[in-house]
RNA sequence: GCCGCCUUAGCUCAGUCGGUAGAGCAUCUCACUCGUAAUGAGAAGGUCGUCGGUUCGAUUCCGACAGGCGGCUCCA
C-alpha cells in the first residue's frame, strides 16, 4: 500500500492549503494525492485558509483516513443522485464504513435493483460535473429552519456533540460543537445545486472521487434501534484508485467463490433439507469424515489435557434451566417447551447445568480439583429467522464445551492453561487470523452477581489475555450473564468475525447449584467453574475452515486424501492394489474406475480437491511405480509404490496445513 | 423478528406478454482405452417451493405460508 507523503507542510497565514501543497510539490492527483490535511490530529479540506501560519501533514487518498473522505464524499454524492432522482426522499446518515459507505435514505418506495443501477449512473454524472463541496458554518437555529423538510437531519441537530454515541456514524454529519452544511456547488457557475448537513471534511470536488461503485440496497433501522421506522440503506464502495476498486472487487468474487455454502454443495459436504427447517445442517458421507477428524483430534486433545469425556441427553425438564438461571434470561431464544407427565421439558440451550448435576452427584475433594468435564453437547437455540446463515448461525448445533471446576486460588492457572489449549488446537487447524475479545458486564440487570466478584472474574481473564501478546479488544456489555468472557475471533475469507472459543468464569452458577468440595481444613467450599468452548461450535468451525481453506482441506482432513487414476482399465488392478495398501495405513483411498477418459478424470480430482492424484499407465506399473500430480497441478512421476506409500501417510499422520506439491518434501521431520 | 429481493431437472440457469417447459453440467447406457483440468452418441430426469384466489385455462397475475439471499436488530 503506498504511503501517505507525510512531511509536514507550512500553510501560510491566508493561503488555501492546496496552494500551499502545490508549492511544496505535494502531488494533488492520482491515488498519492492528497485529499485533506490533518491539523493537531484534526482533519481540514483542502480550501481551508489558516489565520495563522500553520504546519499541516497532506493525508494521502490510499491512507485510510483518505480512503475515508473519499468514500464520505462519495456517500454525499449518492444521496445527491437520489434525491434527484427520487424528490422527497429523506436523508439519514451517510458515513464511510470499512471498505465503502452507505447512506440511509427515506423514499417514498423501496429501491429496486434498476433503481440502483439508475442511481449509480446519476452519480457518475455528477461526479464528471466536478461541483465543488463548499464548507459552510451555520448556527443551530438556521440550520432548523433550512432543514426543515429533513425530519431525520433536525433529529441530528440536537443531538450534535454528544452524536457519536446516538447513532453509529451519526458523529461524521454533526460530530463537533459547531454545525457545518457542505453545499454542492455548479462548476460554471457556482450556484449551489444540492447541499447537506456535514461534518465534513470532503474532497474539494466530486470529480476527485477516483473510482466508486454501488454494491447493494438493504433496510436498516434508523438509528440502530429496531423501535425506530426502516430506512433504504445503500451501500457502495469508493477508493483511490480504480485499480484497487478492481481489486477489492476480485476480493469479493473471490470471497464468494470460497463460501462455505456454496463448497458444501460443490463438495457434497453438507445441507440443510427444508423438509428438516431452517438452521438445521445433515452431514454427508464427505462432511461426515471432515467433521469426525475434527472431533477425534479435539477430543484426543482434551484428554491428553486432562479433561474426562462425559456424556449428556439433549432434553431436561424445565426446573433445571430455572436452577441455572438461564430460563428467566433466554427463554425466548429456546425452543418451546415440550408439556410431559406434567412437566414442561426444554431442549437444552447449553450443557452447563447438566455438567454441574455431574459434579454434584457425589462429594467432592479438593483433591480431585481441578475437575475437567468435556463432551461434544448438542444444543438448540430458536435464532430468529433473518440470522440463520450457512453453518456459522444454525438453530441445532454441536459444542464441544468443557467445564472446569476450581478452587477460587486455581482459577487463573486453570484460564492460563485453557487459553493456551484453545490457541494450540486453533494452530493445529492452521487458523491464524484472529483476536481476542474480553467480553465484560454492562449496565444492564441481566448481569447477575456483586461488583467485587466481577471485578476479580474480569481481572482473572484480562491477566491471562494479556499474557498472550494477542490483540485483546473491550466489549462491554457482551459477557453472559452469570460472567466475563474472552473469545477468540476469527475471520473468515470477506472478512467478517466469528466467535470461535470462549472462556468464561462463572461464580454464578456454583452457588445455584450449590456445588461444594471438602478443602483440607476439613471445610465445605464452592469451586468456581470455567465454561470453554474451542471451536465454539463444530458446525461454525466447520463452515470457517472450509472457507479458509477454500475447500482445499488439509490432507489429514481430506474426505478424499488419495485418489488412484488409471492411464487405462489396464492398470485398475494395479492401482486398486496401491489403495489397499494405503487403507492399510489408515489412508483414505479411491481409485476412479468410472468410464471417463484419464483427463476428465483429473478435472473431476482437481474440482474435488484431492490432495493427492495417483496416477499409473503401463509405465509406471511396470516399474512398480506411480505418478504424483498435487493440488497445485505439480507432478512427481515415478515414484515407487512403497515410497509413495510411505509419503502420503507420513503427511497425513503429521497433521500438516500445507499443501502438499512436487517442490515441497513428501516426508516432513519439521 | 423487521425491510427488500429470490424459489423452474441433483447443480447452474434460460423461458412462457396466461394455453402445463429448455440448455449446460451431473446421472444412466453404448462406443472409445487415451500420460496430467471436459471423447462422442444416446437415454432418463421437472403436477415450474406449498396452499389458496382470479381466470374457460395459472409455472406465469394476486395473497398467505415455507425456504433461501442481502442488510438491520440479535447472538448465553
Amino acid at each position: 500500500m503506498p504511503q501517505a507523503p507525510t512531511a509536514a507542510v507550512l500553510v501560510p497565514a491566508g493561503t488555501t492549503a492546496t496552494q500551499a501543497l502545490k508549492d511544496a510539490g505535494v502531488p494533488l492527483k492520482g491515488a498519492d494525492a492528497a485529499v485533506v490535511v490533518r491539523v493537531d490530529g484534526e482533519l481540514k479540506d483542502l480550501a481551508w485558509v489558516p489565520d495563522a501560519d500553520t504546519e499541516v501533514e497532506p493525508v494521502a487518498a490510499s491512507s485510510p483516513d483518505g480512503r475515508a473522505v473519499i468514500r464520505h464524499s462519495a456517500a454525499h454524492v449518492l444521496a445527491q443522485a437520489v434525491q434527484d432522482l427520487f424528490p422527497g426522499t429523506r436523508l439519514g446518515i451517510g458515513p464511510p464504513v470499512s471498505d465503502g459507505f452507505y447512506y440511509d435514505v427515506d423514499p417514498e418506495k423501496p429501491f429496486t435493483p434498476e433503481d440502483l443501477q439508475a442511481i449509480e449512473m446519476r452519480m457518475q454524472a455528477i461526479v464528471r460535473e466536478g461541483q465543488f463541496f463548499a464548507r459552510r458554518e451555520i448556527s443551530d437555529d438556521d440550520a432548523r429552519v433550512e432543514l426543515a423538510h429533513e425530519p431525520y437531519k433536525l433529529e441530528l441537530i440536537g443531538l450534535k456533540g454528544g452524536a457519536g454515541d446516538a447513532a453509529e456514524g451519526a458523529d461524521v454529519e454533526v460530530g463537533g460543537a459547531q454545525l457545518t452544511m457542505y453545499d454542492n456547488l455548479d462548476p460554471r457557475s457556482r450556484e449551489r445545486v444540492w447541499t447537506d448537513l456535514c461534518r465534513g471534511p470532503h474532497l474539494p470536488r466530486t470529480s476527485a472521487i477516483p473510482a466508486f461503485a454501488l454494491t447493494r440496497v438493504a433496510a436498516a433501522y434508523w438509528r440502530g434501534n429496531e423501535k425506530n421506522p426502516q430506512l433504504q440503506r445503500v451501500y457502495g464502495t469508493a477508493w483511490e484508485s480504480r485499480d484497487a476498486l478492481k481489486a477489492y472487487q476480485d476480493h469479493l468474487a473471490e470471497a464468494e467463490r470460497r463460501d462455505h455454502r456454496r463448497l458444501g454443495v460443490e463438495l457434497d459436504l453438507f445441507s440443510f433439507p427444508d423438509e428438516i427447517g431452517s438452521g438445521l445442517a445433515v452431514f454427508h458421507p464427505r462432511g461426515g469424515v471432515v467433521k469426525r477428524e475434527m472431533e477425534d483430534y479435539v477430543r484426543r486433545r482434551h484428554i491428553e489435557e486432562g479433561f474426562s469425556y462425559v456424556g449428556s441427553p439433549h432434553i431436561s425438564k424445565g426446573g433445571l434451566f430455572e436452577t441455572s438461571g438461564h430460563l428467566p434470561y433466554y427463554e425466548d431464544t429456546m425452543f418451546p417447551a415440550m408439556d410431559l407427565e406434567n412437566s414442561k421439558y426444554y431442549l437444552k440451550a447449553m450443557n452447563c447445568p447438566m455438567h454441574n448435576l455431574i459434579f454434584r452427584s457425589r462429594g467432592r475433594s479438593y483433591r480431585e480439583l481441578p475437575l475437567r468435564f468435556f463432551e461434544f453437547g448438542s444444543v438448540y437455540r430458536y435464532e430468529k429467522s433473518g440470522v440463520v446463515h450457512g453453518l456459522t448461525r444454525v438453530r441445532g448445533l454441536t459444542q464441544d464445551d468443557s467445564h472446569s471446576y476450581v478452587t477460587p486460588e486455581g482459577a487463573p492457572g486453570e484460564i492460563r492453561h485453557l487459553l493456551a489449549f484453545v490457541l494450540g488446537l486453533l494452530k493445529d487447524f492452521g487458523l491464524d487470523d484472529y483476536y481476542l475479545e474480553l467480553s465484560t458486564r454492562g449496565d444492564s440487570e441481566k448481569f447477575i452477581g456483586s461488583d467485587e466478584e466481577w471485578d476479580v472474574a474480569t481481572r482473572v481473564l484480562e491477566d491471562a489475555a494479556k499474557e498472550t501478546g494477542l490483540e485483546l479488544v473491550p466489549d462491554p456489555g457482551g459477557a453472559a450473564f452469570y460472567g466475563p468472557k474472552i473469545s477468540v475471533q476469527a475471520r473468515d475469507a470477506i472478512g467478517r468475525t466469528w466467535q470461535m472459543s470462549t472462556i468464561q468464569y462463572d461464580f454464578n452458577q456454583p452457588a445455584r447449584f450449590g456445588l461444594e468440595y471438602s478443602a483440607a481444613d476439613g471445610t465445605r467450599q464452592q469451586p468456581v467453574m470455567i465454561h470453554s468452548a474451542k471451536f465454539g461450535s463444530i458446525e461454525r468451525f466447520f463452515g470457517v475452515l472450509t472457507e479458509h481453506y477454500a475447500g482445499a482441506f488439509p490432507a489429514w482432513l481430506a474426505p478424499v486424501q488419495v485418489l488412484g487414476i488409471p492411464i487405462t482399465d489396464e492398470q485398475v488392478p494395479y492401482l486398486t492394489d496401491v489403495a489397499r495398501q494405503l487403507r492399510a495405513r489408515g489412508i483414505r483411498v479411491e481409485v476412479d474406475d468410472s468410464d471417463d477418459r484419464m483427463q476428465k478424470k483429473i478435472r473431476t480430482a482437481s474440482k474435488q480437491k484431492v490432495p493427492f492424484v495417483l496416477i499409473a499407465g503401463a509405465t509406471d506399473a511396470e516399474a512398480g511405480a506411480v505418478s504424483f500430480r498435487y493440488r497445485d497441478g505439480s507432478q512427481r512421476n515415478g515414484v515407487p509404490v512403497a515410497e509413495a506409500v510411505e509419503a502420503v501417510a507420513a503427511w497425513v499422520a503429521d497433521r500438516r496445513n500445507d499443501d502438499p506439491a512436487a517442490e515441497l518434501p513428501d516426508e516432513s521431520t519439521a
